[in-house]
DNA sequence: TCCTTACTTCCATTATTTGGAACTTAATTT
DNA sequence: AAATTAAGTTCCAAATAATGGAAGTAAGGA
């Protein structure tokens, strides 16, 4: 099993219960207390207590003079390596820099894992930029360009097996909010070889992305052309779709040469 | 270079273990292979396994279908979230972006932990930015213009606690290579108020930075502006120094004003 | 001061990890 | 093609670490 899953994350072993409280932790919108992940967490105190201080230990968690827990700085370090190392995201690079020359508009790199894209770059305009704000950032598969396009490379079976741990949650009055519709879209997504996001995941912003995919479809990305709506009619979105489609092309073309053709 | 750790990274105990061997692998240059691992780890095969078998069930390492064991993108995830809700990022920021306008050159945000210095944030010029290739990244404090202002910060006695545990990497010509030429430079660094690099981590690389601390020095960092040495003449960078430090001295107000005058 | 709430420590019990060895699979040589 | 070596995986009794109920301590009111 290549890909961990959403539900991958089982909260057996010695690891996985301490992973689950991480990402309760860092999940949440502000530190939190003690007592607050307590009553989150189904442990008992003596128990939760001792695997925060480990958490705590390992640079995982900060615990702060308020007694209030947040993520950890290690992770930073840890994750800078994991992607200045991406070879995926070596590979791409030049490319996404050339489609946003082309098009002017914020170009996204993303990579299906379980049934959230992790945004993996971003080249926008001149502003100095808040990169991390969407690098590294999981959002759904299901009201996002990317998202969609990655799920129509996905093979039949493997869509069947994702469809039902789904939560749609109706961020905007066009996103998604059951199996069904997302299903038929998944289809035109196919014939069409792009997907579009209209407001589906936040309102004003729309884009149009691309499925990148290896051989074997162990492996699953997309590229995206993102921007306002006053700006990026769909009119205007529909042009981009073949530069964005010639981009994941030719990234899929480098994968194959660098990586090997199985993969 | 292995320089992060502090006491903290012990490796007793589930998780100090299997982070022990989350860090090999994320530091090494290339995937590696079971074997390799092995070589380095010591750790019995059927052990090392199992271990290496949660971390990927995890997410925090990936195998690919030669074998061999990456960073995973587990860390991407978690750490823009970190990063997202660090308070001292979010009240820095907007001093960096004026510090930036001010001198036109590349500004650093760092962070002490334990005697490496992470940098927090960067702001710099038009080029679409590859801001994790930084952010994230932990750099040696006794080479770093932001990690010699922020050792003049730290109190004697955790200096001293600190100095031992160091181990000197020559990276130039003017790398410090012991402890006492860096405690003759912080002494000055401390009348001065900030430090300077003066291309001791990078040929070509020169910078000025000041120290930033709460009341307790619980939190150490600083902040820089970096560039390169054909530009920045060390008169140039002289002229840097006041506003470097009045940059820190408004992050600092505002964080006692944020987090309380105690930290 | 007493009372309440929040957090921390203790330790016999329980569950997980350990690690040597046997086993399977893949690659290389004869 | 068979034999040989190397690489990776699985097994299970013993060793070790995690568990969790309960008692202890500290902080913040009334």
């Amino acid at each position: 099993m290549a890909q961990t899953d959403d539900k991958g994350a089982r909260d057996t072993g010695t690891l996985g219960k301490l992973m689950v409280l991480l990402d309760l932790v860092t999940h949440a919108e502000a530190p939190l207390r003690f007592t607050d992940i307590l009553a989150l967490a189904r442990q008992p105190r003596g128990t939760l207590h001792r695997q925060l201080g480990h958490l705590v230990d390992e640079g995982l968690l900060e615990l702060d003079a308020e007694g209030r827990y947040a993520p950890g700085l290690r992770l930073l370090d840890l994750a800078s390596r994991s992607w200045a190392r991406n070879e995926f995201r070596l590979i791409a690079a030049p490319h996404l820099a050339a489609l946003h020359r082309q098009t002017g508009e914020t170009v996204h790199l993303g990579v299906l894992r379980g049934s959230s894209i992790i945004y993996l770059d971003k080249v926008e305009g001149h502003q100095p930029v808040r990169m991390y704000s969407q690098i590294g950032n999981a959002s759904p598969c299901y009201c996002t360009g990317v998202g969609k396009a990655a799920l129509s490379a996905l093979p039949a079976d493997k869509l069947r097996e994702l469809l039902p741990g789904l939560h749609f949650h109706r961020f905007t009055p066009a996103t998604h909010v059951n199996a069904e519709s997302l299903l038929t879209e998944i289809g035109d997504i196919v014939s069409a070889g792009h997907a579009y996001d209209r407001e589906e995941h936040e309102a004003g912003i729309r884009c149009v992305a691309a499925p990148i995919w290896s051989d074997d479809r162990s492996f699953i990305g997309g590229v995206s052309v993102t921007g306002p709506a006053y700006r990026l009619s769909m009119e205007l979105l529909h042009e981009w779709a073949v530069p964005a489609q010639m981009t994941a092309r030719k990234i899929m073309d480098e994968m194959r040469i660098r990586l090997g053709p199985r993969r």
